[in-house]
DNA sequence: CGTCGTTGTATCGGCATAGATACAACGGCG
DNA sequence: CGCCGTTGTATCTATGCCGATACAACGACG
């Protein structure tokens, strides 16, 4: 798709990478890579040659994989061609997975998001309550259990806590202002009234900025997130919805996203 | 927090691990961990010990990275106490970056997701419609450039691919089925009709699967996913909000969620 | 029965990374 | 001035991963 529209400045995270992690055994890219050789070429011994691997640590690579994520590859030797390699319906799944891990990571590295700090005030199970500049917030904290190496507390917070709150662009809904839509009616439950600060058009999805807190009264045109007392929340709105809408800069807007779709990161004091 | 409800048996993606990526460089657990170690100890060679690690490595590893992300330690040697090291504000920095991204990682194997297999109709910009089971479904595609290392085209589609529509179920937003939401007041656009099936009570945040389609009609006990003509969404919705609106199995609903929310990837066919 | 290309298996060498060790440079402090 | 613990720097060694190579086992096919 090129790059169109430059890929904003403030977009996010920056690059990264990832790959599944079982049993201690990392499934990367270069492991994808070989899996849909494998499916390509229709042998090991092909896929390693268009790769321009080594045969015999592609071999003893999947028998590691196979370990821990169990029957990758169905082979069989000998027999016509002197036999062959394909790929395992369990291996075109774990394929799948990989894809979707991929692109939710290229999502985030993509998707703008704001961050905000903030003072835990309550925890109750997964959800915590944080005291911020734009108000108390809610959102999940402590993802899957310690899924990171080290074994440390990091994930979870507890009362008086300096967490980061991020909530990404693509989980915010904008709604015009003096629509109130009856609060019993939706499961969206994090609320702001602000103003629109600025829209960065894209080719169909744009970043809509919307200034909340003290600053969303004043005009507005400022979106500098460390500003003393205005802060901007990205919103990822398709081009459609904004004409359908009608938004504009300096328009009152009502912002609304899950809890269940806010993170809360312990922050690095 | 522990584990009191068992970390759901279809509960997503998986464990994983990701890094920043920057220049050639990552930066992965292990590095933000020795920032981590320097911050507490106040002295590489204290952090080095505290890790276990080998001190020279340590040094030449924080050479490594900031030569890529720029100053992350704030080195001097000589004076009291012999020197000593304190992390840079854009260490700090880096750090919280990257447990967002963890935090995020954490959040999508945490997550449960909704995937349905579907064919491109249509391809605009950063959007695409695809068919589906359930009908046409629109969402996002191409994350951001080329992140992954195997330069091919995976990331972005054309029309007629078969792709995998992955909808998280932090984004899926639960309405009443009768509450006729003006469509004009919301930017979030995909919405479909279903029936509640199953609720999977959290501690304070519950897991509730939604029939939709041709299973919605009838009573709509069937949530197995890859059911004939039944496909169920899973919606991630606090406790209260379950309370506030009166959620129960079988009652009829109205689920939406954000195109901007909706992630395509290629299928491995 | 021999051919063929593949899957298995073992071994060797190269290369990159990390640990271990040693030593110089630095600069407050007693 | 000397002590001290740290930052810099260099070098050697161990380890692990990967490529390269070689050879046995296999089974359909001509």
């Amino acid at each position: 798709m090129g790059e169109p529209t430059e890929p904003d400045p403030d977009a996010a995270a920056g690059r990264g990478s990832a790959a599944l992690i079982e049993d201690g055994v990392e499934f990367d890219g270069r492991d994808a890579a070989l899996l849909r050789a494998v499916d390509a070429a229709g042998s090991v011994a092909g896929a390693a040659a268009d790769l321009g691997r080594s045969r015999a640590r592609a071999l003893s690579r999947i028998e590691d994989l196979e370990e821990a994520y169990g029957t990758l590859v169905e082979r069989r030797r000998g027999g016509e061609g002197g036999g062959g390699s394909r790929l395992a319906p369990s291996g075109r799944a774990l394929l799948d997975r990989y894809d979707r891990l991929q692109a939710v990571l290229a999502a985030t590295a993509a998707v703008p998001e704001t961050v905000l700090d903030g003072t835990v005030t309550a925890v109750d199970g997964e959800l915590a309550v944080v005291d911020t500049a734009v108000g108390e917030l809610s959102g999940l904290h402590g993802g899957g259990g310690e899924a990171d190496d080290s074994g440390d507390d990091r994930g979870t917070v507890a009362v008086g806590d300096a967490v980061q709150v991020r909530i990404g662009a693509d989980a915010v809904t904008v709604n015009d202002a003096d629509d109130a839509v009856d609060p019993d009616a939706t499961s969206a439950r994090n609320r702001l009234p602000g103003r629109i600060s600025r829209i960065d058009p894209g080719e169909t999805v744009s970043t809509v900025r919307i200034a909340v807190g003290a600053a969303a009264g004043s005009g507005g045109a400022d979106d500098a997130e460390g500003g003393s007392d205005g802060v901007a929340v990205a919103a990822l709105i398709t081009a459609e919805s904004i004409d359908r809408l009608g938004l504009a800069p300096g328009d009152p807007v009502s912002i609304r996203w899950k809890a269940t779709a806010t993170r809360l990161v312990a922050h690095a004091e």
